[in-house]
Parts: structure tokens; C-alpha cells; sequence
DNA sequence: AGTATGTTCTATGGCATAGAACAAATAGGG
DNA sequence: CCCTATTTGTTCTATGCCATAGAACATACT
């Protein structure tokens, strides 16, 4: 293969980094991902890959402080690395291309 | 899970399908994604992902008739089912609702 | 203690991907 | 006219990695 691309839970991951912003960890990923996609993401569905993009080099993380606030632990805060918005810029172009037609010709109706 | 959606390379050869119309047939169906993703895609990563596809329901095969040309073998050709319809249309759905303020927010420069 | 928020760990099945093997049609030189 | 080479096409199957689930663990507040 050329050069793999990333597979969809990794494009809707390294995507809800990048909306979350300062605000990245586990758990808000996970509730922003269910509530985009209204489907069910277990926490491993969401930490898993979260790891594996870290080691490859698309995503970075740093542990935050506690908040005195009920439960609130230390959070593992993500941020895109430059590798990481490249990424997410190539799958934009490819998406582009692959779904013009496709929005051009069959609009709304399901049938 | 809710309901699992497709994969990146599902969603490709679906979209490959609709695309290609009455002439949607394995290597057909290969080299027109090669060009569309400029990435290369094995023989396997084609046939196998359609056959499950097919299994599942959202495409359709039937087998041509051979062609009075070199090496015109009968063709399997794919078609869509209703369901990969819906499919697509739900993915398309997905897809502008997660990249619309990316799209938005980010324009062309990638650095 | 009890409850809420958060992350780590690890097992399992399924999918992605590669590429050899197989099949069948025509071309074309002897 | 064969018979072999070439072209186009599909099937088969092995391998590794990823997706996904959920229990276990950690820690802060009440």
C-alpha cells in the first residue's frame, strides 16, 4: 500500500480533538463522538485509539491538574500535532473528491 | 454499538459502485479507485471487502456474459442495493455534519 | 463509605491487505 | 489451424492489526 490512510474512528477522533480544542480528553471526545454521531462509542473505543495515534505521531497529550470539583481528576488533555492537521487536511481533499458526484447528483430523497 | 458503520474502504468501493453504474466490476471498480485516492489497492483489498458487502446487503451481483475481446472474460458486476443506498446517503449525512466547521474554519493553507 | 469523573488494561473477533493461483478469451507465428 | 503467449478477470487464503467492549483501577469530592 502507498501509504495508509486513517480509518474512520480515526478520522472522527483526530476531528473531535480538533473541535474540542483546550477541552480534549477521554471522556468529553467520547460524549462530543456519540452526540455527532448518535451512536454508542465504548471507553475503550474511544482510549484505544487515542493511544495508537499518539504513537503515531499524529496526536500529543500532557496530563492536566485536578479541579476541585466532584470527581474531577487529572485529565490527559490531547492536541493535534503538525503531522496530525496535515492528516486531517489530506482526508478533507480525498472526502472532497470522493463525494462530489454523489452531493451533486442525489440530493435529499432516500429511496 | 448502535449499529456499526461502514469502514474507509467500504465506503470507497460503495461509492465506487454508484459511480461506475452498469460497469462496476472488480478491476474496474480497482482502477478507478486508485485514481480517484492516487494510493494503490491490491487485487484482495477489492474482491474481499465487495464479497462481504454483498453478504451484508448493500450490493448486489450478477455475472455478464464474455466479450468477443482479448482476454474478455465474464465480468461479476455489482450493483447497489437499496440498503447501500441508504447507506451512502447516511454516511454523507455524517460526514458534512463532522467536517462542516473544518471546512468552514479551515480553508486551503496547511500548516 | 459512597458517588462521580476519569483512565488503563486486556481480550476477542473481524476486517484490511497482499499476492499467488486459477480461469477463460484472443492473438499470432509455425 | 494449432498451440503457446498474453490479456483480462476472479477466487482463495494467510497474516497482522484494528475496532470494540467492559472490567478494573484511580482519585476527587460529599
Amino acid at each position: 500500500m502507498t501509504e495508509k490512510y486513517l480509518s474512520r474512528p480515526e478520522e472522527i477522533l483526530l476531528l473531535a480533538v480538533w473541535k474540542l480544542r483546550e477541552n480534549a480528553y477521554g471522556l468529553a471526545i467520547r460524549n462530543f463522538i456519540q452526540e455527532m454521531t448518535g451512536k454508542y462509542w465504548s471507553v475503550g473505543a474511544v482510549y484505544v485509539p487515542l493511544e495508537r495515534l499518539e504513537n503515531r505521531g499524529f496526536l500529543k497529550s500532557h496530563t492536566s491538574d485536578p479541579k476541585p470539583e466532584r470527581g474531577g481528576r487529572r485529565k490527559r488533555l490531547f492536541q493535534l500535532t503538525r503531522a496530525g492537521l496535515r492528516e486531517l487536511d489530506e482526508l478533507n481533499r480525498i472526502n472532497a473528491v470522493l463525494w462530489q458526484d454523489y452531493r451533486r447528483l442525489r440530493p435529499e430523497e432516500n429511496t
